[in-house]
RNA sequence: GGCCCGGUGGUCAAGCGGUUAAGACACCGCCCUUUCACGGCGGUAACACGGGUUCGAUUCCCGUCCGGGUCA
């Protein structure tokens, strides 16, 4: 009896040629594609962006050429609820948001899981460039990074539970993106030159602030840039379109280029600075998610990263409670956000992480 | 009103009788990127106006207009 496998698809190449991957490992396997939203303009929804009718149809068109059934499940209001509500209410609230890291841990590897589960797939397989590996000496399951560094995703991976981790399967942690790219040519998929995916997924024209404005109905009010002594340098257009560390769309003529320091809640205020005193050399997180261990006894030497593409930094970690860490930076690290995700590393293996306070 | 100073791209700001009229910041595009950012590369864009002087005026002179300062 061969194992089940549920294939989530976005109607690109990696998820594509995942399920055929995980059909030659002899897995008996069902795609799917979560239908997320809905797109306001269909015809604005270029290949940017997962979910329109042209990726359902990729998806597919795959299946059928891989002889697999294929199903669109409506995950829509647990995506609304989990993610785009989480993302609103970060930028509302001063924070940075990684909805990416939200979708997995909430959508796909918590609501899909479980409705895995309860058709009886025995895992749960995504086009993630990163790889789950058993340790036996431990028995642990280990999530490690792919073995293309340049497409390495383990990063929005962090929140994944040692009971998901059991359930995942990543078929293209072993491969890198050119030889995802070959084979899918070769084997004919229609999504073979398809490129990849970037903006937020339901951001199509990358303009977040806007979709907050509308999805909302709210305006965010302007208000003062102020420098780091108070002066004003000039006017904001509302508080949720500006990010610590963000230089560009500020629109402010000055003698050097200035960066968002931090943003005032209470006042309306974005604080900016130069680039130089957006270092700091410490964090503290919540939403902590172990995956190497329970948790970290003493302080923990690792290495860091508190943004997505960002090359890790050696720092040391201390556990404050069940659900806190503190990070120690041997460098000061620059424009450390709100709301974005603290990932540690121990070499190739993801340790754990947090969401930064 | 008199006197003085200044008016160069969106902003700031070089320069000067003959230049492709710098540079910075902003803006735009591309690259990077399954978040937001950072970053890299490239691009658009200017001599207030009218007269002179000169072979030639952004540059010198004179007016006009507009700022700022100053003096009864």
């Amino acid at each position: 009896m061969p194992k089940k496998a549920l294939i989530a698809m976005s109607g690109g190449v990696d998820s594509s040629v995942a399920a055929y991957l995980m059909k030659e490992r002899g897995f008996d396997c069902t795609g799917i594609t979560l239908k997320l939203f809905d797109r306001d303009n269909e015809e604005d929804a270029t290949e940017k962006a997962c979910c329109s009718l042209d990726d359902i149809e990729d998806a597919r068109n795959v299946c059928r050429r891989l002889g697999i059934p294929y199903y669109v499940y409506n995950f829509k209001d647990s995506f609304r609820e989990n993610v785009i509500a989480r993302f609103i209410d970060a930028y509302e609230t001063g924070r940075t948001p990684n909805p990416c890291i939200d979708c997995n841990r909430f959508i796909k590897f918590e609501k899909l899981m479980r409705r895995a589960e309860e058709l009886d797939f025995d895992c749960v397989v995504t086009g993630h460039y990163a790889t789950v590996e058993y340790n036996a000496e431990s028995g642990r399951y280990l999530l490690k990074k792919s073995v293309d560094l340049s497409k390495d995703q383990s990063y929005v991976l962090y929140s994944l539970t040692q009971e998901q981790l059991k359930k995942t399967v990543f078929p293209l942690g072993e491969m890198t993106k050119e030889q995802t790219r070959a084979l899918a040519g070769e084997l004919g998929l229609i999504n073979a030159g398809k490129h990849d995916s970037q903006d937020i997924c339901f951001v199509p024209d990358g303009d977040y602030a806007r979709f907050i404005e509308e999805y909302t109905g709210k305006t965010y009010p302007c208000g003062d840039f102020v420098d780091e002594n108070g002066t004003v340098l000039g006017e904001h257009k509302g508080i949720i379109r500006y990010t610590v560390g963000q230089r560009k769309g500020l629109g402010l003529a000055l003698p050097h280029p200035m960066y968002v320091k931090e943003k005032n809640l209470e006042e309306n205020k974005v604080v900016l600075c130069d680039n130089a005193a957006l270092f700091s050399k410490e964090l503290l997180a919540n939403d902590l998610n172990l995956i190497a261990f329970d948790k970290i006894e003493k302080p923990l030497r690792v290495s860091a990263r508190v943004r997505y593409n960002q090359k890790e930094q050696p720092a040391t970690v201390y556990q404050l409670d069940s659900d806190t860490i503190r990070v120690v930076f041997d460098e000061p690290q620059r424009a450390i956000s709100k709301g974005q995700a603290v990932v540690l590393y121990d070499g190739e293996y993801v340790l754990g992480g947090g969401t930064i306070l």
